[in-house]
DNA sequence: CGATGCCTTGAGAGGAGTCAAGCACGGTGG
DNA sequence: CCACCGTGCTTGACTCCTCTCAAGGCATCG
């Protein structure tokens, strides 16, 4: 990680996006407005400014508030949290759809990093704000989109008490295969942009588990590797049992 | 649990809550309308009803979308999840002004069940949906609801992603006592109404390992022990950095 | 080609889980 | 009133899954 700082102002002048410009913007910049109509759609281009920002800067950091609220648009990044003692556990990989500091003004906020080069769209929390009382629709579709992020956490929090950690790869690598899926994005070969300590880091476990039981799948023909930054699930249905524990690992053990 | 079913229809005829009586309900009951001012509260108060709940009830199933969206004025209760094959998260516990079942039409429900007598305001869903268009300030504050909640469970995945037993027991002990203290609620000798099963399954150990830890912090001098249900903090400060690991386990070993 | 960073693999240790008694409390019924 | 359960909690002995420590492989990059 250069971490290069990014925050609050980057070295790269934001390109604006102008209302009209709106359809110009990569689309899934706007699936959070999807459908809001017309004049919701300009009025959030209105506040908006694009920004590419490279591969592990750092978007935001712990304890700090950032005046701003992004939008990915392309790229990946995690969200993290750290213990005193360095111990840190990533949140969640942010995909193209995902929002960035919408609720970060709580508790001890947190570090986000992109892990590839990534593209944002960036409001300034105040003026994003102020839309949400001028636009009463967006504010719905923000409540809608925490209430989906707090389902997403507690299947995570079912995940790192409960489940073993061939369970927890196998979950992992399947809610990314179906993430992407849901985006229209490519996910046949998943593409995995996150080095092992990251995925130790979300899983909780630590970066010799995440390589040992991913040789274990491979050896028992459940995935094939591409290189190290790319998995083929070679039988979904069963990694999902395999996620759930249902089929347990007898079977694997064979 | 004798799971008593509350759910969809009580044994109890609901007493209503008139719009006038909004005062008369416990206070507790309003926190999430706090300032919003007479003509939403009133509002609110025109489709509550008040129910009280026996303890040990599920007020809601898992897999099931309840009709139903609760905000709790008195008592405890706990939400959780559960693998196909019994192992169980909890989630989290419920205490007075928690709200229930918010957006839980998502992604596999999840159950919940009281732990002691609960009183609940409950909301017809639909009802509640269209009270949040009519009245905007509404909206806004569930989202910041919800984005507490997010903030919350955050930190729980930190808690069972990276952190040992001790330092689980000591960050719930802790968060119990501030809840209880940003309520204004009893928390000197700590209550602790849920079972030391439903700590497990909160904190993702063994019923055992929470018991020898317990054990251990009374052989430390770090709490005392008022029967099982009740625990003082003999020194909330050290608690505090045993509970992120600050201080480590060290001066414990001592 | 050495240096660096990331990943893999092995050997051994340890923290929490499992299995199994035993204890304490509260309810029930003779 | 007390013997008898049932349930939940504690404690001990042992096991095992994952972590820790350490070495080695394999790219990429100056």
């Amino acid at each position: 990680m250069n971490n290069s700082r990014l925050l609050p102002s980057s070295g790269q002048p934001p390109t604006s996006c102008a209302r009209v410009d709106c359809d110009a913007c990569d689309v899934r910049a706007l699936t959070f407005c999807g459908d809001l109509g017309h004049d919701a759609m300009s009025a959030v281009a209105s506040i908006v400014s694009r920004i590419e920002v490279p591969a592990h800067a750092l978007l935001a950091e712990e304890g700090e508030q950032s005046p701003y609220v992004y939008n990915v648009t392309a790229g990946t990044a995690k969200l993290y949290k750290s213990l005193p003692d360095g111990r840190t556990q990533v949140l969640g990989f942010l995909l193209p759809g995902d929002f960035l500091g919408l609720g970060d003004d709580r508790l001890g906020g947190l570090a986000a990093e992109s892990l590839t080069r990534v593209s944002v769209c960036r409001f300034r929390r105040r003026d994003f704000e102020n839309l949400q009382e001028r636009i009463p629709v967006l504010g719905r579709r923000l409540l809608s989109l925490a209430q989906d992020e707090i389902a997403r956490s507690r299947e995570q929090m079912l995940l790192l008490g409960r489940k073993s950690a061939r369970e927890r790869l196998a979950s992992f690598l399947l809610g990314l295969y179906d993430r992407l899926e849901a985006r229209g994005e490519a996910n046949d070969p998943l593409p995995l942009p996150m080095t092992r300590t990251d995925i130790g880091d979300y899983l909780g476990l630590t970066i010799e588990t995440v390589s040992r039981t991913l040789a274990a799948f491979k050896r028992d023909g459940i995935i094939s590797l591409d290189g190290v930054h790319a998995v083929r699930l070679l039988d979904p249905e069963r990694m999902r049992s395999l996620a759930t524990g249902d089929e347990a690992d007898r079977m694997a053990a064979c």
